[in-house]
RNA sequence: CGGGGAGUAGCGCAGUCUGGCAGCGCACAGCGUUUGGGACGCUGGGGUCGGAGGUUCAAAUCCUCUCUCCCCGACCA
């Protein structure tokens, strides 16, 4: 491709919205523009890039018995009210009606319209399992975009769907998928690390996300350097230190003026944190009887040197969605924002959650539902029991590996892609159903996979750049080659001779960027660095005359010379080192 | 949804407080000189100052309403 006619443009300048590198790096390599909070166009070079990574996801995809399928974009309401779905997601899922008033829905995931499909074309256990996946655009009417191609309202995604006549058959293609994941992203040149997740709105037993390590990222994981644990903070897990067991002392009223927070807490009455009772309010939505929602308070007591972990508490107590309670809901129970505690307030109208580390606590402090009043030595069992006792707190950094015991290391991450078994859940809302060897009717298992592109190729920037612009994988690059001719309209026999290169480059099929521009040295050198595809060539008078191009390696910055006569051979030698360098990173990765 | 910030040419910004011709740099076009790491000179094109309403002789500037975008949080299949 020639530059004088590639439908681009970089900038020198940053724009001002983006503050994320992968945004700022999309935005100046004329990669993507914004159109609009969390929706973008891809211009030809950052759509090249794009086909590119969806090209490693076929073949990845197809090479664990997959069939590429496209399900649409526009889904009838009906398909998401059989999964319950309708109701029990908010404002993300963009609702529309058609002519006719009938509502639809802009599709956001493809879990009903797979499986309704699925159910459809499958009748017996001989035509299962099956791999069914797209490369399709998803909206996701996101609260808040962010980070560029990071977080988006608008992407692409491959969404995969496997069908098993039971869950051992999953249980035996899922660290295939899982295997697939890494080769994908391998290929793709990003690290990643895969992490046990909460499967959430989607359902299911087991799931894993796959993370790429960057400070941008907006998950928290928890990993053990000791056993190789490692999980979303939402899951989490951690060996709580209970404190030694202490006989019961009566509970005692303190006064603690202006003291409403646990660290005010533990200071004025000079006990550490671990010895006081958090007490957090929450109200949640849950499913009501007539299938519309109910809001229930919910009141939880942590350990006051513990945080919340609001997914665990969403799953343990089956909510679609949590909220803090207002000041006036507190009140109503009976409570005291800043003093509260479970000793005394309105039982009948809370939901009452303890976590498991608070029982095997004795004598705390805690609130005493009044204003500058604290209670000693709370005990659970005498002065209070709950309606339930469970794990409801967030695992952090330093607390003991739930599998060795060693200290976990906190970190942040970009979820690339994840994987879900999602068990009958939507196969029985679908009717998605199968005859087996008796003859008797089963509901299909399910697994699903996904991976975003876009968050792909901005993670892939994201870790992969310095201050003069992107470093390109080979394998994702959106031209292999930039060809910088330096020759000006002065000297047409050096201009010729570029013209010559290029022309035998896309003769040996080699990917060529080709800089023939009528710019300054400094303004194509600066561009292809920001460009960064991953080897550039430089054809000027002084090389040329002596029958040499120069090369060099926009990752690791060396240059080297070929022979003008020898171009191709020595391009494709650079080339297969690169690709070589990728294939080298394999990891062999074993689920677990 | 809560908190903070910002909308003036494709990009980066000044001008707003204190109302008086809509500016600067980059980019873009023409001509000339240049030509191996973001050249120089001259000339030129490009604006509903986010939008609507109001105050005023006069509004980018003051007032009211509104839309959009960014960041933090909440949220996130």
């Amino acid at each position: 491709m020639r530059m004088s006619k590639l439908f681009f443009q970089t900038l020198r300048e940053v724009p001002a919205d983006a503050d994320v590198a992968s945004h700022r790096l999309m935005l100046r390599a004329g990669l993507v523009r914004q159109v609009a909070a969390g929706i973008f166009d891809f211009l030809p070079l950052g759509l090249r890039v794009k086909h590119k990574i969806e090209q490693i996801l076929r073949e990845e995809m197809d090479a664990i018995d997959g069939q590429e399928v496209s399900l649409p974009v526009v889904q009838p309401a009906e398909l998401w009210q059989r999964t319950g779905r309708w109701q029990a997601i908010g404002d993300d899922l963009a609702r529309l009606k058609d002519r006719n008033g009938r509502d639809m829905v802009l599709g956001m995931t493809h879990e009903e319209v797979i499986t309704e499909m699925a159910g459809g074309v499958i009748n017996s256990y001989r035509q299962l399992p099956q791999m069914l996946y797209q490369i399709q655009t998803k909206f996701r009417d996101e609260p808040r975009p962010r980070g560029g191609l990071i977080r988006v309202r608008e992407f692409t995604m491959k969404d995969a769907y496997s069908f098993h006549t039971d869950f051992a058959d999953l249980d035996a293609y899922y660290p295939d998928v899982y295997q697939a994941y890494f080769n994908i992203f391998r290929r793709a040149g990003l690290q990643v690390i895969a992490v046990e997740s909460d499967t959430g709105m989607m359902g299911g037993t087991m799931a894993h996300e796959f993370m790429a390590l960057t400070p941008i990222g907006e998950d928290t994981l928890l990993l053990c350097d000791g056993c190789h644990y490692a999980a979303n903070r939402q899951i989490a897990t951690f060996v709580k230190q209970a404190a030694p067991a202490e006989d019961a002392l009566p509970l005692e009223e303190v006064e603690t003026p202006h003291v409403n927070t646990i660290a005010a807490l533990a200071e004025f009455l000079g006990v550490p944190e671990s010895r006081t009772a958090k007490a957090i309010f929450q109200v949640a939505e849950m499913d009501g009887d007539d299938g519309k929602s109910r809001e229930q308070f919910v009141f939880v007591v942590v350990r006051g040197d513990m945080e919340l972990n609001e997914t665990k508490l969403t799953n343990a107590i089956g909510a679609r969605r949590l909220r803090p309670a207002t000041t006036d809901e507190i009140k109503a129970i009976g409570a005291e924002p800043g003093y509260g505690s479970p000793v005394g307030i309105d039982r009948a109208k809370v939901l009452l959650v303890v976590d498991d580390l608070i029982p095997q606590s004795s004598n705390l402090v805690a609130g005493a539902n009044k204003e500058g009043w604290h209670y000693k030595n709370v005990n659970y069992g005498r002065d209070y029991t709950a309606d339930l006792v469970l794990d409801v707190v967030a695992a952090a950094e330093g607390h003991g590996c739930p599998v060795c015991g060693e200290p976990l290391t906190a970190v942040r991450g970009v979820e690339v892609g994840n994987i879900f078994k999602l068990g009958t859940k939507y196969s029985e809302a679908m009717d998605a159903v199968y005859l087996d060897e008796n003859g008797e009717s089963i509901p299909m298992v399910m697994g699903c996979y996904g991976i975003g592109s876009g968050r792909l190729i901005a993670s892939v920037i994201e870790t992969s750049n310095d201050e003069n612009g992107i470093i390109w994988p080979v394998s994702i690059a959106p031209y292999e080659v930039h060809l910088v001719s330096l020759a000006t309209p002065k000297q047409p026999e050096i201009v010729a001779k570029v013209e010559e290169v290029y022309a035998a480059l896309q003769a040996a099929g080699i990917e060529v960027l080709y800089d023939d521009r009528d710019e300054r040295a400094g303004v194509k050198f600066n561009d292809a660095d920001l460009l960064g595809l991953p080897l550039r060539l430089t054809m000027g008078k002084r090389g040329v005359e002596n029958g040499i191009v120069e090369m060099k390696n926009r990752r690791t910055g060396e240059g080297s010379e070929l022979a003008l006569d020898a171009v191709v051979s020595g391009l494709r030698a650079a080339l297969d080192a690169e690709r070589a360098l990728i294939a080298a990173t394999v990891v062999p990765e074993k689920m677990g």
